[in-house]
RNA sequence: GCCGGGGUGACAGAGCGGCUAAUGUGACCGACUGCAGAUCGGUUUCCUGGGGGUUCGACUCCCUCCCCCGGCACCA
């Protein structure tokens, strides 16, 4: 199916067509590492994973670039609160972002990009600016971006300048020309790390990096830019108003996506708010699949009222698939080559590959994707049942794990059930010695006492099979 | 106020100008089982915020109103 993709410049799903054939440059906005990773960023951050993981398994050749921003306000803010010194937080919040990036199998990202690797390129671009008068230099040597010069502006957010409420939530800098102008160069102020600049010491705003890092990795345009809607105003206008001004090159981006948020009873989630889920908070309780199964279990683009009972719910849910992924590798290592006669599962299977690539080729829905899982999960339950042959298993274990490549799914620890394969055989089979005996007794203190370690067995029609919990 | 996204069964959440509104969770019944679990079958919601319009036909398109969420100038 060709891949459709809502773009938020045009308000509509648009055929997707890559700049350069099968190449695929896509950007998404990363992080401040200045504090605990959220659930709001692991929406995001695993929306766009599986964006990527799709693409990549259509063929397209993804370089997939995410920026982080090492110097900010809050990292400021952070540094004076703690006596810390600012790479020192940076690198200890990007640490465990990537920890749980790691956890939450999103391994897709090729280059993380730190802003303060790149104040050469900002600082050209900016030089660039102000020399084809979009920018101005402030009288305490920052330099602003003059939004009155850039006719574009608001175009993909829909906003009119003259409609906005200057300040509705944030005081506006008095040495702004116009309260849409945003800081290009953020003069240093004492106490605060700083580079070197043809304006003095100081340090980059915050739009400008994107761009100068999207700048030098992929040329004047590229196909396809990420993040949370909620950056959609100003964030991603001023990348496009910079970026455009520079170059005079006209899209800057020509996809843009926007993932929902996560809300909780209702409010974005926000540690001001105090609803603050840290992701590590979840992954306490929740294996991190599970987490992202739940993330993944709506539209990208919708939001996520949070609960916790949603991840109960969400765990009981994904075990149903994996369960199903775990007896069709059972299975197909018991079964005989040539079993009875295939009940359709080769034809569930060519058909539930086909409806899960209709799925995600509309605008990556997920959620219907999943849908057409749990079909196929059912299908493949009656096939066992009815005793099909290794052939059509092989195929619907394939076709299992073609889908949890592009979920990030299922990824089975073999090692770790390797290792328990012989054990546990040798205690079912005692145990099955004593069902046979009648003796039910002990049947049952031996299941009961795996069952207390953790190790759950099921008395299936075809054998015994065990799982960890 | 302006811009954007939404309002669907007990809950979560898709879709589509007409097929019993997907899928999951929950609940209930049945099959299988020594029991349990898993699995399978069935039942459970005849309804898509209110009103109007277009149409042979609207949850789906248009208008309007109400409500919720996000953004409004350093939030994924």
């Amino acid at each position: 199916m060709p891949l459709r993709v809502y773009n938020t410049l045009s308000r509509k799903k648009e055929a997707f067509v890559p700049l350069h054939g099968k190449r695929v440059s896509m950007f998404v906005c990363g992080i401040t590492p200045q504090d605990q990773t959220h659930l709001g960023h692991a929406k995001t951050y695993v929306a766009f994973d599986v964006v990527a993981r799709y693409l990549r398994s259509k063929g397209y050749h993804v370089f997939y670039l995410q920026n982080v921003t090492d110097i900010e306000d809050r990292i400021i803010a952070k540094m004076k609160s703690t006596r810390r010194a600012w790479d020192d937080i940076v690198a200890q919040y990007f640490a465990e972002f990537r920890d749980v990036m790691e956890r939450l199998q999103c391994t897709s990202v090729d280059v993380y990009a730190f802003a303060t690797d790149y104040i050469d390129e900002i600082v050209e671009q900016i030089q660039g600016l102000i020399r084809k008068g979009h920018a101005y230099v402030a009288e305490d040597k920052s330099v602003y971006f003059d939004t009155t010069t850039f006719s574009g502006w608001g175009k993909l957010s829909g906003q009119k300048v003259e409609e906005l409420r200057p300040g509705a939530r944030i005081e506006i800098e008095e040495r702004k020309r116009h309260p849409a102008d945003f800081v290009l160069w953020r003069a240093q102020k004492p106490g605060e790390p700083a580079w070197e600049s043809p304006w003095g010491p100081g340090r980059p705003g915050w739009h400008i990096e994107d761009t100068a890092i999207t700048i030098r990795h992929f040329g004047v345009q590229y196909d396809l830019h990420g993040g949370g809607t909620e950056l959609a105003f100003p964030h991603h206008e001023a990348e496009i108003a910079q970026a455009e001004s520079f170059t005079g090159v006209t899209p800057f981006v020509r996809y843009w996506m926007h993932g929902g948020m996560v809300m909780v009873s209702g409010a974005e989630m926000h540690k001001s708010l105090g609803n603050f889920w840290p992701v590590q908070a979840a992954l306490e309780r929740y294996e991190p699949e599970v987490l992202r199964f739940f993330l993944i279990n709506v539209q990208y683009r919708g939001p996520i009222d949070f609960a916790p009972e949603l991840l109960e719910e969400a765990k009981r849910s994904y075990e149903r698939l994996r369960e199903t992924v775990r007896s069709v590798e059972a299975e197909r290592r018991r079964a005989p080559p040539k079993g009875k006669a295939d009940p359709g599962l080769r034809d569930a299977t060519k058909n539930s590959l086909a409806a899960f690539d209709a799925a995600m080729s509309d605008d990556f829905n997920t959620r219907e994707a999943i849908a057409v899982l749990f079909e196929f999960a059912r299908d493949v339950n009656k096939a066992i049942e009815s005793g099909v042959g290794r052939g059509p298993l092989d195929g619907a274990a394939e076709a299992f794990r073609t889908f949890g490549d592009v979920l990030g799914l299922f990824q089975m620890k073999p090692s770790e059930t390797d290792r328990l394969d012989g054990v546990l055989d040798l205690i079912v089979g005692l145990r099955e010695d004593a069902r046979k005996r009648k003796d039910f007794a002990t049947a049952d203190r031996i299941r009961d006492a795996l069952a207390a370690v953790g190790i759950v067995l099921e008395d299936a029609r075809d054998g015994v099979r065990w799982k960890l919990k």
